[in-house]
DNA sequence: AATAAAATCTACTACTCAGTAGCAAAATAC
DNA sequence: GTATTTTGCTACTGAGTAGTAGATTTTATT
């Protein structure tokens, strides 16, 4: 047992410092951006040296398409841990309350709506696209019951509801609300939230 | 007059190749985003030397400024030209027709969703913010009307709305529906503003 | 305690790119 | 046609940073 007890504590004390990074990325992430954040900030936000940074990592573009991964990742899990009793549209907008709350808590959108250079960057990335493709999948299945149901508008594209969906996780209206107007989170959340399935327009809009 | 026709004809000339320098920096912004864009990129797009592009703009900041403050210049412009007889809501909607097409058409948002990086750097150039905060102003008197109209939400607060209505602008999920839909311009164009202005749900949501 | 192995660090390389010095060529003046 | 000014260019500097080589320390083994 000595060896493998061993080995496997090592391993967990690597996972540890592993999720640490990853921890320390996406914060910095969040708050440089792609371009701004270093190697070197990574490093010394985990107390570690860049070579070591480099053991977990092999570059810069794979710390951060796994930092999006887990990201993605959290989303799925909240999805698959909902309760199955709820409704489709019930189930969407649980999920876009959760995004936003998430990031007005300080976390970064997980579906960013990046720079051409980071889009790249992710394209490229297949284990990013493949968890992208699923949770889309599982999405398109709610949309269309929704639809069907009546509880999101029939008339338009299941691509167009999905898309601005994503849109709205985000969306940087949120940010621009905590920044500068007085209401707080939950308000925002609420006020998004209305915003994105009821619209902008008023009792006597044309539409 | 010949020294002054002289003069003023060398003025032009600087002013038109200004324009092509500026027509050559939105063109590469629009599809390298900020960091990616180099001056030898902007210099040889105009076919001049590096030197020659730093005797018009001394400086990245300034140039990627100046860049989109002509954008916002657009934009204000568009606004006061709109027919005097449109309606609040009616102007307010021709004005992010106008945005979307612009986009649609290969053009650049006008309000960047940007990283923290560009954010930081346009927040301190006093010259955009001003720009920024005079059509702030100009909508911001639009919107109050069309909600008294009933034709946006009155219950939403104006900054949900403004804020709002400045993201459709640059709504990400306009570059998704042109790249992986079959709809064409106008359909997304259509699109996008019923989703703005009637929200995603349906005739059953409970919004 | 001595040795081997693993982990981690310091100090470096290679490269990109914003911004510039100083030269060359063209235009203008006399 | 020569002198002067203007315009533009080539070729550089310096800063920042991704990624690495090789020394050093720590940990495990006998």
């Amino acid at each position: 047992m000595s060896i493998l007890s061993k080995l496997s504590f090592k391993d967990q004390a690597f996972k540890l410092r592993e999720n640490a990074i990853l921890d320390a990325t996406t914060d910095i992430l969040k708050d440089k951006g792609y371009d701004l954040m270093t190697m070197d900030d990574v490093a010394n936000a985990v107390g570690i040296s860049k070579p070591s940074l480099y053991k977990h990592f092999k570059s810069k573009e794979e710390l951060i398409g796994e930092a999006m991964i887990r990201l993605i990742d959290g989303a799925i899990d909240f999805l698959d841990q909902l309760d199955r009793n709820l409704s489709p549209i019930e189930q969407i907008s649980a999920m876009l309350e959760w995004a936003l709350r998430v990031r007005l808590e300080g976390g970064m959108p997980f579906l960013p709506s990046t720079s051409a250079h980071v889009r790249d960057m992710l394209t490229r990335n297949l284990k990013y696209v493949a968890r992208i493709l699923k949770l889309n999948h599982q999405l398109e299945k709610l949309v269309s019951k929704a639809q069907k149901a009546g509880d999101l508008n029939p008339d338009l594209p299941s691509d167009v509801i999905l898309f601005s969906y994503y849109s709205r996780t985000c969306d940087p209206a949120v940010e621009f609300l905590q920044r500068y107007s007085k209401l707080d989170n939950e308000a925002i959340i609420q006020h998004m939230l209305k915003v994105c399935f009821a619209g902008l327009g008023g009792p006597n809009h044309a539409y």
